[in-house]
DNA sequence: ATAGGGTTAG
């Protein structure tokens, strides 16, 4: 850096980099940051680029481009030295200010925003005087940073230098309370501020949907005097982060009917709020509507198409986006090798992955995510553990609970559970109630009720109020026949206040969502419906069906037992949809919870009866039932 | 100059 700075023929480097001015030092933290040269320099082409402001300035004489010499200022004034920085911007024909603003902009827009910190601390030091546009940088930092201390202390300098009215200065500031855990503080703020603009309002509404308040959101919505685009997204974009989707796209339908047009953001958010709801239709007109505007050359918005499509059930197109798409990212990759193994194209997965890390894409935590979840599917207990192992010894990642979680799945699932409890045992890492609720669900396949029991005792104290895994082992006693047992679980429930969650299947028929509950007997069609399932009934019975009452949880007459399986949410809404749409076309049905081991030999042979696919998306994964089989292979 | 977006095990 010395030899390329020196051929700058810019003054001498000063001897000490200490600046000598007077500077208040009251209002100023104790230990001032530092950083260090190789810092600085990491990404920065320091000979070329110092060279080429060189010839720059000879050749012009002048300096006006102020990017590449923004770079060498702050080098200078972060690094080594301060002064000599300063001597350069003495040569340039403009306010020393304006680059110094310069500066900390583009630290505070890049990838060091602590930079952007230092500098204004060195900014502090010398006797030059902060504008508006000085604070606002400054202040962008430490949002990012979440530094509400220094937050508050760029605060107080805006108050001293009399900047406080500035509209501007007032959202940034809002916003920085708001983002750095003081939402208390920016709502104070914010109430007495003695004008807003719509900036104001949507920065609000954003943060307070990032706390999951999401109705004080709701509320300043109502009563902003006027909204933008962005007051729509911001909205909309909260509720599906707080797990509404329904609500979400109901005001996006209202967006639409005040005639305001939704932007790439807005498309993210809907298409997130459509793979949640497995809302097909409205996806694929969000899909359109993003060809028609050129979304299609953003990546994040691919992105949540190729999620969305694949939450719909619909792989083809989502393989098609990612295809067609000018540039993909780790995320790309990543949603695409996860969607594979939840479609139960594991094969396909592991290709991708090789496709992937061949053309040099570095592969992260999520996309090993969906690698050990294809391994799980097909049973691949080698490989399931060498891409655990490579994922931390080639690509640096540390594992998290959400793999060790996949690694019990893959372990007990196929029998070792043994094995499974033991890789629970030795977790360096906290376990939770995905990893031992794996293990139950293994116990369950596998009949083994003392480990499960044991996972029980875990479960209690990790995730008392989840419904799910009571279930599982009342049925792992209600399928040995410990009746007795069986009552005792779900005596356990009530006595915790554990309601088990009624099951709930949806098909969409012309648009439509019918939703059916076990045993509905509300539908009006309900007759027509009971009638086709017995004609279908018939015919599975021909094939060799043999209903698996075993799954029925009640102590209660085989007979009894069979009339409430035959009555299960699944089963009713894939009548429905047989009889509702036109021959030979898909059936998609969306369901709560997992689909019982009943309605899934069922479904496998009505696919074949009827020559039709049915496409389900229960609660974790996709069951795709064609010619008799299933795209899980029975193994789910 | 200020606000916003994607993939995650059971």
């Amino acid at each position: 850096m010395m030899s390329s700075l020196s051929s700058l023929h810019l003054p001498p480097l000063p001897k000490s980099n200490q600046s000598r001015r007077n500077v208040d030092k009251s209002s100023l933290p104790t230990e001032i940051p530092t950083t260090t040269t190789t810092d600085l320099l990491h990404n920065f082409n320091t000979s070329f680029e110092l060279k080429q402001v060189h010839s720059h300035i000879i050749k012009t004489n002048q300096s006006y481009s102020i990017l590449p010499l923004t770079r060498v200022a702050s080098v200078c004034a972060l690094s080594s030295s301060f002064d000599y920085a300063r001597r350069i911007f003495e040569r340039v024909e403009q306010a020393e200010i304006l680059i110094w603003n310069s500066c900390l902009r583009s630290f505070a827009e890049g990838d060091s925003p602590i930079n952007a910190i230092r500098l204004f601390y060195r900014l502090r030091q010398s006797n030059l005087h902060p504008d508006t546009f000085t604070c606002s940088f400054v202040l962008k930092a430490c949002s990012l940073l979440l530094d509400l201390d220094n937050g508050k202390i760029v605060h107080g300098l805006v108050q001293k230098l009399g900047f406080q009215s500035d509209l501007f200065l007032q959202n940034t500031i809002v916003h920085m309370y708001a983002r750095s855990g003081a939402i208390n503080d920016a709502r104070r703020l914010f109430e007495k501020m003695p004008q807003r603009d719509v900036v104001t309002w949507n920065i609000m509404i954003t943060q307070l949907t990032k706390l999951g308040e999401i109705e004080k959101a709701h509320d300043l919505f109502d009563q902003m005097p006027e909204r933008s685009v962005r007051s729509w997204t911001a909205m909309i974009a909260g509720y599906v982060q707080c797990g509404k989707p329904k609500e979400a796209i109901h005001l996006f339908a209202q967006m639409e009917e005040a005639g305001e047009r939704p932007n790439e953001v807005t498309v993210v958010a809907v298409l997130a709020a459509c793979a949640d709801l497995g809302a097909l239709d409205l996806g694929r007109r969000i899909h359109e509507y993003s060809d028609a505007c050129g979304f299609r050359k953003n990546v994040r918005v691919c992105n949540t198409l190729i999620d969305m499509y694949i939450k719909c059930g619909c792989l083809e197109i989502a393989q098609r986006v990612f295809d067609e798409m000018e540039e993909r990212t780790v995320v790309s990759w990543s949603a695409m090798i996860g969607g594979l193994a939840m479609h139960g194209q594991g094969e396909e997965a592991l290709k991708l992955f090789s496709k992937m890390t061949q053309i040099g894409i570095r592969p992260n935590g999520v996309t090993f995510i969906g690698l050990l979840h294809a391994c799980s599917h097909m049973g691949l207990i080698t490989e399931g553990r060498e891409f655990f192992n490579s994922m931390t010894r080639d690509y640096g990642i540390v594992a998290q609970v959400e793999h060790y979680g996949c690694m019990v799945d893959l372990l007990s699932r196929s029998g070792f559970l043994q094995e499974a409890y033991e890789f629970i045992n030795n977790m360096p890492i906290k376990s939770n109630g995905v990893v031992w609720g794996a293990l139950l669900g293994g116990c369950r396949v596998h009949k083994n009720i003392e480990l499960a029991e044991e996972a029980i005792k875990h479960l209690l104290v990790l995730d008392p109020l989840n419904d799910g895994y009571y279930v599982v082992l009342s049925n792992i006693y209600a399928e040995a026949g410990r009746w007795e047992d069986a009552a005792k679980v779900r005596k356990l429930m009530r006595d915790q206040g554990v309601k088990k969650t009624p099951g709930w299947s949806s098909v969409t028929v012309d648009g439509e969502v019918h939703e059916f509950v076990a045993g509905d007997g509300t539908h009006p069609q309900v007759e027509e419906i009971y009638q086709k399932w017995d004609e279908l009934l018939e015919q599975m019975k021909l094939r060799g069906y043999i209903p698996d009452t075993k799954v029925v949880l009640l102590d209660m007459d085989e007979d009894k037992k069979e009339q409430v399986l035959y009555r299960h949410s699944e089963k009713l809404a894939v009548v429905f949809g047989l009889m509702k749409t036109p021959p030979r076309t898909a059936i998609r049905i969306m369901k709560n919870l997992r689909v019982c081991e009943d309605c899934h030999s069922a479904l496998k042979l009505i696919s074949e009866i009827v020559d039709r696919e049915i496409v389900v998306r229960d609660r974790n994964r996709f069951h795709c039932f064609k010619d008799g089989c299933c795209s899980c292979r029975d193994y789910w």
